[in-house]
DNA sequence: AATGAATGAGTCTTCATTCAT
DNA sequence: GATGAATGAAGACTCATTCAT
C-alpha cells in the first residue's frame, strides 16, 4: 500500500489523537485540524473514520513487524543473550511507538472481531511464534528449563511494558520525577523495564523454582 | 454514600458498557436501556454522564479496597505465603471485577487529571504500600533478597493480569478452547495466572539472579 | 381569590424571576428553589407554570388598581395639581413595583391574546379613563387647552417611566453613580422622573405650542 | 463582517422570532424552519444560539448607526428644525426596525452584562451624544432654554416610541381600527408619534415652563 | 484532485409535569 | 396535603458524511 504525503499526515494525526483520547473521543474534525488538512479530505481519502483507523493500523504494523524479524534473524548468540536482545527490542519498540501501542491496548478491549482485531491477532501470533522458537532452541541446547508456559511469559512481557507505558505518569509522580526532562525519563524507565524483565526471564527460564 | 437500588442498577449497566465500549463509545441511552430505566433518570440521579462515571467509580473502589486490607491483616503466615495469598487475592479480585478493571486501564490512558485519575492514584498508592510492607517484612526476616524494585514488581503483577484479562479471547482462540464454557475458562486462566505470577515472585524475591 | 402563605411565597418568587429572566428563561425549579418550596408544589397548587403566571398577575394587579382609584377620588384640587399628583402616584407605583412592571412590558410584546393580555388591557383602559376624566375636567374649567391627544400623552407617561426603569443601570453608569446606595439612587430617579414628566404635562396641557 | 445570503436569512428569521417570542422562547428549530435552512446550519455558521444573537445584533446595529449620523451631519438648518428632523428619523427608524427594537427592549431588561449589553450601551451613548450636540448648539444660538435635562428627554423620546411600538395593538383596538390595513395604520401612528414628540420637544426646549 | 457548504442522525441535558405514596 | 421519584418531550448542539463545484 502506497500512501501519499497527505495521507500519512492524516494517519499520524489520527494515531496521536486516537492514542490520547480514544477512537470515539476523537472527532474527524480534530484529526483534520491536527493534520492541517481539510475536513472533507478524510472521508475523501479513506472513506470513513473507521477505514482511516484500519489504514493507519496497516501502515503502522507493517512498519512494526519487519524491525523485529530482521533483528532476530541476524543475531547469532547464546539463547539467553538472544532472549535478552529480544526483550530490549520489545521494550524499545513498544516504548518508541507508545501511541500505537496504546491504541492496540484499547482496541483489544473493545473489538473482538473486525479487521483490526484480525491484524492484532496476526501480530501476536507471529511474535509469539518467534519467541517460542527462541525458547525451544534454548531448551534443546539445555540452557533453558523444560515446562515453560510460553503464552503466560508473553503475557508478562507485554503486560509489564504496557503497564509501564500506561502508568508512567503515576510512576513519575510517586517517585518525584516531575522535573526530569521527558527524554531522560523515557530512557530511565526503558532501562529499568528492560532490566526488570530480563531478571524475570532469566529466573524463569534458567533457575529451578 | 448510600445508593438506591435504581442508582446501583444504572451504575452496573454503566460499568458493563463503559468496559465494553469505552466512555465515549457508550451513550446514556445505551445505559438507560441496559439498566431498564428512563433516559432522564440518569441526569436526575447523577447530574451527568461524567458524574455517573465518578459515582460508579467511587462505588466500585469502595468495594475494592476493604477486601484487600482485611485479608492481609488477618493472616499470620510466613512472608512468601503471604505474598502468594496476596497474589491470589489480586488475581481473584481483578478477574472478578474485569469490567471495572478494564475501565481503569482505559481511564489511566486518557485522563491524567480529574477526579477519577485521583481515585486510581489513591488505590494504587494504598495497594503498593501494602505490598511494600509485606516485602520489607520478608526482607527483615531474611526470607527475601535485598534490592527488590517494588514498583516494577507491581507493574508485572498488575500488567500481567491486565494482559490476561484484555487478551483472554486471543488465548482462548490460539489454544483451541472455543467450546469450553466460560466459567471453566475463567477458572483455568485464573489458576494459570496465579501459578505463573507466584513463580515469578518466588524467583525474584528469594533466588539469586 | 384567597391565597395561602405558600402560594404567595411562590408567586413572589415567580414575579422576581420572571422579571429578571423572563417567563421562558425561568424554570419551575428556579421558582421552587427561590421560594423554598417543593418542586411539585407549584404544579400542585397552580396546575402549571402558565397558570402560576396568571394567578400572580391577578394577585398583583388587584393590589394595583385599588391604590390608584382611591387616591384620585379622594383629592379635591385644581386640575393641574391633580394631574401632578397623579403623575407622582404613577411614578411611585411603577417604580415600587418594578418587577411586575417589567413583566408587563415583556408580556405586552409577546402575547396579544390570552388571559394576561386581557388583564393588561383592562388595567390600561381603566387608567386611561381616569386620566381622561381629569383632563376633560381641566378643559371644562378652562385650565387646559383643547385638542389634547390623550392616548399619546399616556404613551409618554408610561413610556418614559418604563424607559427609566428598564435602562436605569445605563443611567447609573453614564452618570458615574455606581457607588450610590440603591435606595438613594431609586429616590433620585423617582424625583427626576416625576419632575420631568410634570414639566411635559404642564407644557402640553397649558401652554400654546 | 461579511455575511452570506444564508447567514442573512438565518439572522432575519432569528430577529423576527426573538422579537415575537423572546430569546428563550425561540428554539433553534423554530429559526431553522422559519429561515428554511437545516437545523445544523445554525451551529455551523454561528456556533451557537447565543452567538447567532450577537451576530444578528452586530449586523443590525451596523446598519443602524450610519443612517443617523449621515443624516444629521448633512443638514444645515436651524436647531429646532434639526431636532424635528432627528425626531422624524428616530421615529422612522425605530418603527421600521420594530423587531430589532423589541429585542433591544427585552435584552436591556435581562442582561446587564455580556456583549449585547455592551453594544446597546454603545449605541445609546453615541445617539445621546448626537442629541446633546444639537441641543447645545441650539442653546448657544439662544434658540433653546438652558437647564435641559437631556438624559430624561431621551428617556421620553425613546420611551414614548417604545410604548407606541409595544402597545400599538391596544391602540388599534381601543380606537376601533381593526380593519385598517397595517401599512396605513403604521403610517398613522408614525405621523402621530412624530407630531406628539415634536410638540413635547418644542415645548420643553423653547417655552418657559 | 480538492473543498466549502450542507445535512440527518445522534449526542447529552433540561424541561414541566405526573404519579405513587 | 404534600413530596420524592419518575418520565416523555423538547432543548441546544456535534457528529461523520456527502454533495456541488
Amino acid at each position: 500500500m502506497e500512501f501519499s504525503e497527505k495521507q500519512v499526515q492524516i494517519m499520524e494525526a489520527a494515531e496521536k489523537l486516537f492514542a490520547a483520547k480514544g477512537f470515539d473521543g476523537t472527532s474527524v474534525r480534530d484529526i483534520a485540524d491536527t493534520a492541517g488538512v481539510n475536513l472533507a479530505m478524510i472521508s475523501y481519502y479513506f472513506g470513513s473514520k473507521e477505514k482511516l483507523m484500519e489504514n493507519m493500523f496497516a501502515y503502522r504494523s507493517d512498519f512494526f513487524k519487519l524491525q523485529l524479524e530482521t533483528m532476530i534473524r541476524n543475531k547469532e548468540l547464546p539463547p539467553l543473550q538472544k532472549i535478552e536482545a529480544l526483550i530490549d527490542q520489545y521494550v524499545d519498540r513498544l516504548m518508541k511507538e507508545q501511541c500505537f501501542h496504546r491504541i492496540i491496548v484499547r482496541e483489544q478491549m473493545v473489538n473482538y472481531t473486525g479487521p483490526i482485531s484480525g491484524m492484532i491477532q496476526e501480530l501476536k501470533k507471529q511474535n509469539q511464534e518467534l519467541i517460542k522458537q527462541l525458547i525451544l532452541e534454548g531448551q534443546k541446547k539445555g540452557d533453558f528449563k523444560k515446562g515453560i508456559d510460553i503464552p503466560f511469559l508473553m503475557m508478562t512481557l507485554i503486560g509489564t511494558i504496557s503497564q509501564v507505558i500506561t502508568t508512567q505518569h503515576y510512576y513519575r509522580e510517586i517517585n518525584g520525577l516531575h522535573s526530569m526532562p521527558d527524554p531522560d525519563f523515557q530512557k530511565l524507565i526503558k532501562k529499568k523495564t528492560g532490566h526488570h524483565l530480563k531478571s524475570i526471564f532469566k529466573a524463569i527460564l534458567t533457575h529451578e523454582v
